[in-house]
DNA sequence: ACCGTAACCGAACATGCTGTTCGAAAGCGA
DNA sequence: TCGCTTTCGAACAGCATGTTCGGTTACGGT
């Protein structure tokens, strides 16, 4: 009666203490000054497990965001697409994610959820809007100023809350999309 | 008769070959796949040469960057200061910058203006405007989109021209700065 | 409770990169 | 031409990486 894919405790247990030794070590020293024996020595595993898990410490922390890309889309997804809807909820859904995170945010960055949001951003361009202006262009525009503020927020150590961040993207959104 | 500071051939030469080496390298495989002693050869320049010029692989992608920006900065502050002035001028210097240096700008990307530029926002945010929202947030917001469009174009191979690139920001702007 | 299997351990190893040192050779500006 | 600075290249220690393998432990299923 395991869960589905991962029916040996020992490795979730493994994997688990190898994620959160990467997480608080790049919170402390930054990515490139932790090495893979850091890791092992924080987490207590020994080295050939670390590479029976993962080719190296890249995939080891890609495999960090890829759990909370993950989880935020099922978020996402839980809101259901109900055309229009409230417009603020999907931002609170995201700014509540990494409120609720802070600790994996602050160490992964927000840089991997660009390419995720540019996509939402793209779809619901090309399936309400008809622009004067060519579609990657606008998706990008607000991607990236999303994310952007979003990394803020996270480097600021979170001096709104959510739902204030939420409103605030959407009063400075929603003027430019109609320009566009 | 040399300028001022670097007065001899061999340094002005030994940094170029090595710069040129590690934009070359790092546009064909990545930053992370470019080794020191790839630089060397690349450049053919001796292993004890580059430790005398550069403590690090680092320091020498910093120098490239830091030309960069010095460069940019010249030609914004050429522009004068006369308020209001034609405000799709100074996007245009930025994006004829970026286009003029196509190969650096591929390699070192874009993310290091992001400073710079969020300084000019939030100045001129303060001298101008009086804001609803905090400055820092609104800042960050138009900083972060104008350098990740740039950044998009850039890895895009540069689908439109500079001038048109400023306008479509221009008109992007404009709305969401009226909002706020 | 037991058993077969899969995961973990840890030491050892080859490999490759890093950053430093130093004496000799070469290039520079004056 | 002269004196000084730069460059060269080889050698070296140190460290991180990724792999191997035999022995040990913990798990899930029955």
């Amino acid at each position: 009666m395991g869960r589905r894919g991962m029916e040996d405790r020992r490795v979730r247990r493994t994997r688990a203490a190898l994620r959160h030794a990467l997480v608080e070590l790049v919170v402390e020293r930054g990515y490139d000054r932790v090495t893979v024996r850091d890791v092992l020595e924080r987490a207590d595993i020994g080295r050939s497990t670390f590479y029976a898990h993962f080719r190296d410490k890249d995939t080891l922390f890609a495999s960090c965001f890829e759990d909370l890309r993950d989880d935020l889309d099922r978020e996402m997804n839980a809101l259901g697409h109900e055309r229009p809807g409230d417009p603020v909820k999907p931002l609170s859904v995201i700014f509540e994610h990494a409120h609720r995170h802070q600790q994996v945010y602050r160490a992964v960055g927000t840089t991997h959820l660009h390419p995720m949001i540019f996509e939402v951003m793209r779809e619901h361009l090309c399936t309400h809007d008809e622009l004067r202006l060519p579609v990657d262009v606008v998706a990008e525009y607000h991607a990236s100023a999303l994310v952007g503020v979003l990394g803020w927020w996270v480097r600021a150590d979170f001096p709104y809350g959510p739902g204030e961040m939420a409103r605030m993207i959407r009063e400075l959104t929603v003027g430019s999309v109609t320009a566009a």
